[in-house]
DNA sequence: CCGCCGCGTTGATCTGGATCAAGGTCAAAA
DNA sequence: TTTTGACCTTGATCCAGATCAACGCGGCGG
C-alpha cells in the first residue's frame, strides 16, 4: 500500500490502527466525526526533528505509526531520552505553548495532527477526550516514575532487559497474542538511542547485548530477538 | 497553635495555606462548599507509611503539610523514590485502585483527603476540578522527566545540588518573595532519603553535601543552608 | 571498483561512586 | 550520668561502567 493510499484510507477513523488505544478510544461516533474533520497527518524521516525544546508547538498529535523520542538535552550536550512514544502515545500539552523536550522520528514516523487551539476547544465539549487524556496522561506518570527506578538502581544489564522486555510487550499487543517461549520483535532503536534511553554510552549497551546473546538470554537476526 | 486548632480552623477551605495551589485552586465557593462537605484530614508522623505499594487505596488526597515520599521497591531492597510530595501536591489516582508506589510520611504529615468514590463523583460534575488534576498531572510528568535527566546523566555532585535547588524554589514559594544570595531553609530530608532520591547511596550524599561545604557553596547549621 | 560513512563491536584503561568499616554527635530513655 | 539508637561523617578499597581507540561491515555515491 503506498503512503497516499495509506492515508486515504485513514480519512475514516474506523481504518486508523490506533483509533481503539489512542486519545480518541472513548469517542463516540459523533465525536469521532468533529475529530475526523480537523485531523490532519504528518510524516517524518527517520532521524528527522519533530520540534526543538523550547519551540513553539501549536499542534498535538498521536503517534499513528512508528516511533518518536522525547529527549532533553543539557548544554554540555549530556542528552536523555525521557519518553518513547510508540503507536497510539499522545505527544504534547494543551495549555502549554512550548515544548519542554525534543521530539525526534527515530523511525519514519505518521502522526495524526490537531491543532492546539481547536484540540482545546474540543477538549472542553467533549470530555470523553479529556477523560482519555487524563487517563493516558497518569499512564505515561506511571511509566516515568518505573523508569526512574530504572534510571537510578538497575545495572546496565537489567535496563537492556526491561528496554527489550518494554519493546516486546508493546509489539506484542498491537500483533495481537501469540504467546511464545521467544518472542521476536524488530528492534526500532540504533544502540546510541538506546543508551540515551537508559543513560548509559552506546559502548555498555553493545557489550550488553553481546553478553546477552552469549548467555543465550536473545538471539540476534540483524535487529531481533 | 495546637493540631486541634488548626483542624478547626481548616473546616474552612478558605483558610488552608494550600487552597490556591492545590486541586481546589479553581474552584468556584459553591463547588468548595460541596468538598468541604466531603473532605476529611489524616495526619502521619514522620517515618510512617501511609500506604504500601499494592495496597487499595480507597482515596486521594492533598499534602497541606508536610513531605511524603512515593518510592518504589526492588524484591532485593533497592529503592528507588519517585516522588516528592510537598505541600499542595496531590496524592492517588482517580480511576485506579491500587498505587503502584509505597507513600511514606518524610516528615510529620497533614493530608486533606477525599474518598476515592466521592471525589470521582465530584469530577464528573465540576470540570474545574478533572481540569486542574489535569493540569497538575501534566506538571508531575515534566517534573518526573526532569528527574529521569537528573538520575540518568548528571554526576552526584550535580544531583545534591539540583535537589537542593528544588527544595529552595519551593520553600520560597510557599514563604513569598524574599531574594537573597544565599537561600536558607529547611532540609526536610535524612541523608538516606536524598540517596533514594538522587539514586545514590547515603555515603556519597554525605560526602558531596561536605564537598559543596568546603568549596564554599552551601553553609550549614544543623540542616540548613 | 573504490572510498566513505553510519553503525556496531571489541579491547585497554581509567574513574566516580559503591561497598565495607569505623567513628562521631546528639537527644531521648533509663 | 550512662546507655542507646538514629543520623551523619570519613577513610580505604573495589568495580561497573565510562572513556579512549581501533576495527569490521554493509550500503551508497562517484
Amino acid at each position: 500500500m503506498s503512503l497516499h493510499e495509506g492515508l486515504k484510507a485513514l480519512q475514516n477513523c474506523a481504518n486508523c490502527p490506533i483509533h481503539y488505544r489512542a486519545i480518541c478510544a472513548q469517542c463516540e461516533p459523533d465525536e469521532l466525526r468533529l475529530l475526523e474533520e480537523i485531523k490532519y497527518y504528518r510524516s517524518f524521516e527517520a532521524g528527522q526533528t519533530v520540534i526543538w525544546a523550547g519551540d513553539r508547538m501549536d499542534f498535538v498529535a498521536s503517534v499513528v505509526t512508528g516511533v518518536a523520542s522525547l529527549t532533553k538535552t543539557m548544554e554540555d550536550g549530556r542528552t536523555q531520552m525521557v519518553g518513547l512514544m510508540l503507536p497510539s502515545d499522545f505527544v504534547g500539552r494543551p495549555g502549554r505553548n512550548t515544548t519542554p523536550y525534543n521530539v525526534i522520528a527515530v523511525t519514519d514516523l505518521l502522526m495524526c495532527c490537531f491543532r492546539k487551539k481547536q484540540f482545546e476547544a474540543m477538549m472542553i465539549r467533549t470530555p470523553h477526550i479529556a477523560h482519555r487524556l487524563l487517563a493516558m496522561t497518569l499512564d505515561e506518570l506511571d511509566a516515568a516514575r518505573e523508569w526512574m527506578l530504572l534510571l537510578g538502581r538497575k545495572t546496565a544489564r537489567e535496563k537492556i532487559a526491561s528496554l527489550l522486555a518494554i519493546l516486546a510487550r508493546r509489539d506484542a499487543e498491537l500483533a495481537g497474542p501469540v504467546p511464545r517461549k521467544r518472542a521476536a520483535f524488530d528492534l526500532p532503536l540504533t544502540r546510541s538511542a538506546m543508551a540515551d534511553y537508559l543513560g548509559l554510552t552506546l559502548e555498555t549497551v553493545s557489550r550488553q547485548i553481546s553478553a546477552l546473546r552469549q548467555d543465550d538470554v536473545i538471539t540476534l537476526q540483524g535487529l531481533r530477538r
